[in-house]
DNA sequence: AATTATATGTTCTATATAGAACATAATAAT
DNA sequence: ATTATTATGTTCTATATAGAACATATAATT
């Protein structure tokens, strides 16, 4: 167990961050020396609402939720980060906190940056000032299709979207969350999900499992998602598509 | 009427947006020469979904709402831009386009600056570049926070929220539009908003006859949103609160 | 093996909103 | 003045989801 563990630590990169792993090489020079692995297990807060951050976190293996909570208790998810992204904006945007919470939705590493050192080499406005704006434009457009899909598209609808998007951070084709997670990511009751998951289950699309949901048929579950997936994933892969990296080789 | 029109373009000044306003003289002094008055009459669309921008706009007197529309041809208002903000934020975010549309919502005045100006005097990085990126941040708190108010507010509530955020950026208590515009906005039919507006209407918090909204209470108004409105409105205060022309005073 | 906790399934009623069809009133156009 | 257009009001039914109460099944703990 102990080793299993250790193994896993090993493995991980931060090539297998999708910003870290677009960075030119003389920004990598400054960036990795500074970035520090850590753990995050399921459940945990990296940000409370309104609490100045202090660190930038950049996913390898994890994902995180960008979630509200309101006065009356009831929550919803406006954005979700894994490999693709990075956590705490606001550290280069301006104000240092934001009125959402940043909950840890599956476990796993990621990699630490202190604010000073992400200020000081956004502030030297080159590829890595670039590239996090641009990030943070397509994180822009996946709230601003949360917002869409939350008024118009059924509970249906929307679990397909979101399980896409969950697996599309980690690179499988299985989930490690009960519909309860879920349902609060959705901002829906638990029973809802229930009867969502059964239909998609009953259609041969999931198998699930006491908190673990295996994708069977990938291609069904674009079908029946809302066009909010596909719009989200078409824009954010071109605006990263020119990542400074990649222009080295054009 | 000629002369009405005249007389009211003349009284319109690049200082009555709050962004450009709070800009230091250094930055005027290069901004100013390049902006350009122009009318924006309602209806008028500013940006088209998937669009390269040419411009951005910052308004004096008009409200401009970003909307997506759905394949289904439903839409829905993810935010709402007045004279304490600009449009065309993927001109220095990156990617020159959104997938959502730009509607003048209430007719009025922009000053329009050219994308080249805008672009070289963002990435100077100083007072301009800051004052924009927290401006962005604030549009993002606008947009997360119509996410989870479109999950769980109802009409009645919403409607109260988006007179509120139409009046600050008017300053008038008076509001020219029809419930069917109201309605395409928040993204319900036009008869929600019929019943909602009759409610406040018949409870003395505004008065209203074809498309002209008079409020007559506005604390009333103020308790009977949800807390969106308030949430958006403490959390914009703080990131602009410390503005660069202001920073001088201290 | 027995017990407890957790995850999921089922089924009821209540409610907000959608969808639809049509009525009425105010303004604009002829 | 008459007609057409636009904005608002009313009232049906249908439906998705919430709220609630409880049943069952699987895993963890003792």
């Amino acid at each position: 167990m102990h080793e299993t563990k250790a193994d896993k630590l090993a493995e991980i990169s931060p090539a297998q961050n999708y910003l870290l792993a677009a960075l030119p090489a003389g920004v990598k020079q400054r960036i990795y020396p500074q970035l520090e692995l850590v753990k995050i297990p399921l459940g945990k807060s990296l940000y409370e609402s309104g609490y100045a951050m202090q660190h930038a976190y950049f996913p390898t293996d994890s994902i995180v939720s960008l979630l509200y909570v309101m006065e009356s208790g009831a929550s919803a998810e406006i954005s979700i980060v894994g490999n693709e992204g990075l956590l705490g904006i606001p550290l280069f945007m301006g104000g240092r906190s934001t009125p959402s919470r940043a909950i840890v939705q599956s476990a796993g590493c990621a990699y630490q940056l202190h604010e000073k050192g992400l200020q000081e080499e956004f502030n030297r406005g080159g590829d890595f000032h670039n590239l996090l704006l641009r990030y943070t434009q397509s994180l822009i457009t996946q709230m601003a299709q949360t917002a869409v899909c939350n008024r118009h598209h059924t509970i249906d609808q929307q679990l397909c979207r979101w399980l896409l998007l969950s697996l599309d951070r980690l690179g499988t084709n299985t989930l490690n969350m009960t519909q309860e997670l879920i349902a609060n990511m959705l901002g829906v009751r638990r029973e809802g999900v229930t009867e969502a998951a059964g239909k998609l289950q009953r259609a041969g699309v999931i198998e699930y499992k006491r908190g673990h949901i295996v994708v069977l048929d990938r291609p069904r579950l674009e079908e029946l998602s809302c066009e909010c997936y596909a719009v989200v994933k078409r824009e954010t892969d071109r605006l990263l598509r020119y990542l400074p990296s990649r222009a080295l080789h054009h």
